[in-house]
DNA sequence: ACAAAAGTGTTACCTCTACACCCATGA
DNA sequence: TCATGGGTGTAGAGGTAACACTTTTGT
């Protein structure tokens, strides 16, 4: 659970109350699969970036809006995987250190202390094309890989889980790999980020023949990196479909 | 988008505003795959059930209890599938229409003809077991098979379609099946619910093999049903896990 | 005996896997 | 020419699908 920009903006009656939104926000960056986690000024809390809705957007575009600005670029694969609703997954006395400790009356937002259902979305992106800012009510805004991810608030550690475990389980019936990657890329690379998202090792061949079988990529020419060893080849996406179920 | 049984609670302090639940309740009759539809008095409009989330009761509680209420059996199979946050997604005159046909005072309940972002919800349920109740706002509750639909309210055919395309994508992954179905049943009968489901006719054989190979199923005594061929075999599933996922 | 539906055996086919082999590249 | 990693050919295993055959039941 996060805030707008423009915190001083943050009035009850712009929003819907309740309502919360929180993204997973995946990034490859060659060799490990990331996550964006932001830090709270001044309180040690780490949070996944998130955000409320505003009364005149739609769920979807005030989670595009908010990931849009968390990462500076747009065009984002986001995809919402569950909505949690839980009784315990309001801890005002943290959200009310956070206002604090940015110099907000939290009495005049108090609306921000209740109980809030959040909307669970992921995100892909292209690691290089990233640079990611913080909001207004946070300090920092860093890739953490998932073997050194901080605590996190509340029931934010289990959104994560749930997140790869979807991702995971959509690997295959979507093109999720695409989202990840350069718009060029080697048979090598593909294989990395499958990997890293699934956990395990592939055979080298079996992979090749398993992703060319799908009729989805396209040869392009070949690589020369210097590498004492044959040159591969740099594939694309054939296209921009994202979803085939 | 629907209310408590008793519409006198509808209390705006009680309950988490601008978030409502809707749940589309499949159940199978022998023969076909269907709904549950409701109407609400004298409007002519029809509706999935739904309701709200009390401040003190968790999302899946409310849905839970939402459910019991309509169907009257407990112990139901019921999975959180999307949630709908369109803008388009609130229609105020008919809500004013419908709290005014029920007697109830618009001007004192304006929270509900406000916005909202619905969690939908579809349960699978045996279908000898219910006796389908309409909540106070409306006069009838009833199975409706998909060729047969009314025009629903809002974004409730959306809401059905995407449940339908989950059930799709889940039923080969879980064992879905057995919670439309009595606790022991034919192979002819399970492979009439993968059909209805899918939208599509197996082949016998493959059919038979597919399930018994999954390993899930116990054989029992078989079943003479008076007919003038061979007895079939009752099955049953072997455990009470509902996902092997 | 016969018709109808259930269950199983068999064969052909297809797919996937493992392994080997060849290819291209720069040192 | 050697080491390294990339791409493909091939044979065997394993799984799937189609079809026929057998079994069981009530008329």
């Amino acid at each position: 659970m996060n805030t707008d920009k423009h915190s001083q903006n943050l009035k009850k009656e712009d929003y819907l109350s309740h309502i919360a939104f929180d993204s997973v926000i995946f990034g490859f960056n060659g060799k490990d699969l990331k996550i964006l986690v932001l830090q709270y000024h001044n309180t040690g809390l780490f949070a996944l970036p998130g955000g409320f809705v505003r009364r005149n957007e739609s769920l979807d575009e005030a989670v595009s809006k908010g990931v849009v600005e968390r990462t500076g670029i747009d065009n984002i694969y986001l995809e919402q995987f569950q909505t949690f609703g839980g009784l315990d997954r309001f801890d005002s006395k943290a959200m009310e250190r956070i206002l604090k400790m940015n110099g907000l009356d939290p009495k005049a937002n108090e609306w921000l202390l209740d109980r809030f259902i959040s909307i669970a979305y992921y995100a892909l992106i292209n690691f290089e094309e990233v640079n990611p800012v913080p909001d207004a009510l946070a300090d920092s805004i860093e890739w953490y890989s998932f073997e050194e991810l901080p605590p996190l608030m509340m029931d934010h550690e289990e959104i994560v889980q749930k997140a790869l475990e979807t991702l995971r389980a959509n690997l295959d019936r979507k093109l999720l790999g695409m989202n990840l990657l350069p718009e060029k890329f080697t048979m090598r690379e593909l294989q990395n980020v499958y990997e890293k998202i699934m956990g395990e090792p592939f055979k080298r061949t079996a992979f090749q023949r398993k992703m060319l079988a799908t009729n989805a990529l396209i040869r392009h020419e070949k690589r020369f990196t210097g590498g004492a060893h044959r040159a591969p080849y740099l594939y694309s996406f054939k296209t921009m479909v994202k979803d085939r179920s």
